[in-house]
DNA sequence: TATGATTTAAATCTTTAGATTGATAAAATC
DNA sequence: GATTTTATCAATCTAAAGATTTAAATCATA
């Protein structure tokens, strides 16, 4: 398939020196790829990944020194365009959703088979994603629920609607900060015209405050920008 | 496969009234589906899932009075367990995302092959989510670009880091709209005192008053939460 | 044990925020 | 054309927020 292609450069950090053996081993049956490093340190990792430059990194995510998510956004940071396969022993949504979140173009389990590991790999080499459809429920279950509280919010009676549209600028302005001086001369309007306001939309949105009136915008999806309930 | 089991019971949503006999005879060509209605309307199509209680309904998403997306989460409010196939014209990442986000289990282009729609439907009742391949990368595209610049700032120094244990408790209850008093009365400590917790913690994350602490905090990952810019 | 960081607290002072009342003019709606 | 809504502004007042200084007790740790 991959036959008279460049071969695709390829590094593998995993913390089992013996792993880290059996990957390459089944890797270098592989004609179309080029293992140029093999380690159990994330740093080194890193500093591999910075000298040899490989297409991809196949990571495991159970590192000692530094944890591999870690690891891997730092590689991203690095802009080199770097792509990564997560290789981990654990099934665990919020893992399999942080390493996605954070870069990696797929996630693997350590007990796969050899087959499904290459074509992993050619998946990604030729630049898509690749999740197992056990792990893609998974994740996809995580990413719904994480979204669900805000999607039955969202159903209900949005007090946001009631909200002038010039309301809605000054409202703007309290989320980024402002006070009444700073949003009277960015709308060219007396404070105390902003403090009248300020007052009805406290009153619309029934808070006592502006920190209120401004957590109430932001969890209930003003100027289009959502929370969402997932975990950094 | 299949044969053996209870027929599947399907509901058809599509506003082109010949696409959906097309998937209508297509499916029926499956011994193991069972159409239990079809419709062009979003609203009737509402209704026909409260009083069939269909396994699955294949939503397409551009239809006329109501837009689909709308559709999917009225009928995911409904709490039916009532699994749903997007079916759509377009590979929009957005509206992909969109469709993922609210409760899709799957989402198909109407170029696909019968093939590919059958497997996608078999997926989908054994409780499996299904995106083709490109769909996916289109999908953990949007999904990763989302979470690009929050991932780009966590890198940065996070201002956060040097708050006590202490701080970071009248911080938390200053994000959830309290003031002097309240946080006084919720951590048995005098009022005084929350008032130099408060000073240091503005000291701190570098700002003027506590709706910007607030913000600092809600943008900085601040509890294990984030915010997404993801459109609403 | 000496040192520095943390948590607690009070006193004082200035500034800002918030509530309330009242008023005018333009714009939209009926 | 009358009425309601919206946007503007002022004045006044109380309450809350924020800045600053000082200080004592606790705690970790070098």
């Amino acid at each position: 398939m991959r036959e008279f292609k460049k071969k695709a450069r390829i590094l593998l950090v995993d913390d089992n020196s013996e792993h880290l053996r059996g990957i390459k081993e089944l890797i270098t049956l592989e004609t179309n790829y080029d293992i140029v490093g093999a380690t159990t340190s994330a740093n080194i990792g890193i500093n591999l990944v910075k000298k040899y430059r490989p297409e991809i990194v196949i990571m495991d995510v159970n590192l000692p020194e530094k944890d591999g998510l870690q690891a891997i956004q730092e590689i991203e940071k690095l802009g080199l365009d770097t792509k990564i396969l997560v290789l981990s022993g654990y099934d665990d949504p919020d893992l399999i959703f942080r390493a996605m979140k954070i870069g990696a173009k797929g996630y693997v389990l350590k007990t796969m088979s050899s087959a499904q590991l290459v074509y992993a790999i050619d998946e990604i080499l030729a630049g898509k994603f690749y999740l197992p459809s056990a792990l893609s429920s998974r994740f996809f279950d995580y990413f719904q629920q994480s979204f669900r509280e805000e999607n039955e919010t969202s159903a209900e009676e949005n007090l946001l609607t009631y909200l002038t549209s010039r309301e809605e600028e000054v409202l703007e302005l309290l989320t980024q900060g402002n006070n009444y001086k700073g949003i009277a001369g960015k709308l060219f309007i007396s404070e105390t015209t902003v403090k009248t306001h300020v007052n009805n939309i406290f009153q619309k949105l029934q808070v006592n405050d502006r920190t209120q009136a401004v957590l109430y915008a932001l969890n209930n999806g003003f100027g289009k920008r959502v929370r969402a309930k997932i975990s950094a």
